[in-house]
DNA sequence: GATTTTTTGATTTACGTACATCAAAATTGG
DNA sequence: CCAATTTTGATGTACGTAAATCAAAAAATC
């Protein structure tokens, strides 16, 4: 059986009060009985039973999530990610609310960042700009005790407690490798669709699916990125275009805005043999997957991402470890064969 | 504020005690009354607590792991992390015990089973055995209301109530599409290294890596499965016989018993350009992996297995929902570029 | 040594549920 | 209608912790 408060009451030689005003750090102990009573909690190993501690204090989480206000299935989904977890919030003592900011935006995300100190949230979880005001505001939060995690896109350098999300380099190293060896022994040009080069994780992917390109397929040539800006109709337009260029033979999209990306494959590449890589998994990359237009597609689970946020600011509040190897947000590759 | 048994019992116009009556389906209610309660709890949506009642209850879940004994480095990472499971059950509540049965031995798990009903743990993992026998041990315990899950291996048309495992029809047909892809153009004869055809999972893989192979990649031809038992030294010596043969340029090695292959690759084919796919991550195929001896790596990550398999049980000792997507284990897919 | 201040103990209530006991009420059988 | 039985209510204790109150003891101050 696992040591209680009564326990370390009778090994520490003192009331049950006493024990209570350490655990809880309330003023009004002496050192020296402080350390007794410390000590006691070290040699039984007492933990404190969370779910009886949550159950007396009544506690609920109350969490923030800050979010762009994109439109593309990738935010669509996060979004209803969220929702399912608000659904759960009964069960899980959580309270949760979102908030959405202007996308590429730091200092609207900074200005949402400063009004939360006023509010108390017990955790905060953003989808950060990559910007130094950002760094700074997180920072400041931070370091006032807030428990932050940055969600899909990190904020590195940044005094964040956990980052929910892939590792995008690797992500960008995967798609070249993938590219590369389905091509084989083929030379030509790669055309690259990225949403925008001022959000990290797609400067990241670039910049692991330029490497391992270099390094290993020198007969693979990147063109230009194209800049989409996570919108249907731009990569749209920018994809046609680029396909005027008889060279290309593959395509990685890096970003969001898929749709406009596939319907470009389908009016102007019908004839020619593409090898396409892509990345989050949605209703129009799963078909376009299923249909050949794509050949792998790499994913992050949103699902995941916010279950493992909300785990992680909730272990957090409370002081308590997580699971590293269950927080890890794996990179999925998806090919037709093993959609979910 | 989520309503209490106070507010059911208000609601039902009866007493706490009738409402507990009702709720932990004690005699002695009538069939009216137990009707007005059951439709206040509906009304007012009222879900126990389980944190409390686990609190009053002082309950434990105590569970069972049935694995086989054998000696590679997957059954070893998967006894690991029911260890790893082990340290987490004060925190929470469980109390894990793992029972060792001989391998491919579907009278030896049969044993187990029979003796768990005298036991009366309140939730069984086991990896499976596919055998009739097997099934209708499995089912008995079902219908005597155990919870029970398949791990790894799964038990098709038995009773079970949750499969923790990959899908391994999925696993051999994405080896077989990035072995495709990756040989490209290439004409040959592939070599497929199993443990035995007795385990589903390895018949699974199989299955739909041939399935595969013959649908889109014709000109790669399938020589007959060498059985190396999950063992090391007969992997080795099956594996190095056949690189006699010339004309194979790939290996789908789909069981375990890896290192004998690799060890295989290196005497024999340092001059020749093999591609080589490979299931499970273990410190000896991620080496493989880094010095390109093996092109890919297919995982299921032992670790999820474990933890899902005890929410799983947990929850269906409690009669509560799962969350479907957070349970179900998916096909990692490693190169050199995104590995953990 | 008396006084003030700080520290500690003892005790109580609460959280939401489980479970047991005993008495009271309602229902059933004869 | 009375007795036997079943159903229901009222109440208390428990789980492990939080939080509050008030009294008692110890330490610090003068």
């Amino acid at each position: 059986m696992r040591p209680t408060v009564h326990d370390i009451a009778a090994a520490a030689g003192v009331s049950l009060a006493t024990v209570d005003r350490v655990l809880n750090q309330r003023p009004g102990v002496r050192h020296v009985t402080r350390e007794k009573v410390e000590t006691a909690i070290r040699e039984l190993g007492y933990v404190r039973d969370v779910a009886a501690a949550n159950l007396a204090k009544g506690r609920t989480y109350p969490l923030v999530f800050i979010l762009p206000a994109s439109d593309n299935s990738f935010m669509h989904g996060l979004n209803a990610e969220i929702r399912q977890a608000v659904l759960r919030s009964s069960a899980e003592r959580t309270d949760i609310r979102t908030i959405e900011v202007p996308a590429f935006d730091p200092a609207a995300l900074v200005a949402v960042l400063e009004g939360l100190s006023r509010e108390k949230p017990c955790g905060i979880a953003l989808v950060a700009t990559d910007a130094p005001e950002v760094r700074a505001a997180v920072d400041r939060l931070v370091r006032e005790r807030f428990p932050i995690v940055s969600l899909v896109s990190d904020l590195t350098g940044s005094l964040r407690h956990h980052y929910a999300g892939v590792d995008n380099i690797a992500a960008g190293r995967t798609a070249a490798r993938l590219l590369g060896r389905f091509l084989g022994p083929r030379k030509g040009e790669i055309a690259v669709l990225a949403g925008s080069m001022l959000v990290r994780d797609h400067r990241e992917r670039l910049e692991g699916f330029t490497a391992v390109m270099a390094e290993e397929f020198p007969d693979l040539a990147i063109l230009p990125v194209l800049e989409g800006r996570d919108d249907p109709e731009v990569a749209h337009r920018l994809v046609a275009d680029a396909l005027g260029n008889a060279g290309i033979i593959g395509v990685y999209s890096l970003g969001a805005g898929n749709r406009g990306l596939i319907r470009a494959l389908k009016e102007k590449a019908v004839d020619r043999v593409l090898t396409v890589i892509a990345h989050e998994l949605t209703a129009h990359t799963r078909a376009a997957l299923i249909d050949n237009t794509i050949d792998a597609i790499l994913n992050q689970d949103a699902g995941h991402e916010v279950r493992s946020a909300i785990r992680v600011l909730k272990a957090k509040a409370d002081g308590l470890a997580v699971i590293e190897a269950q927080e890890r947000i794996r990179l999925d590759i998806f090919l037709k064969d093993n959609l979910p």
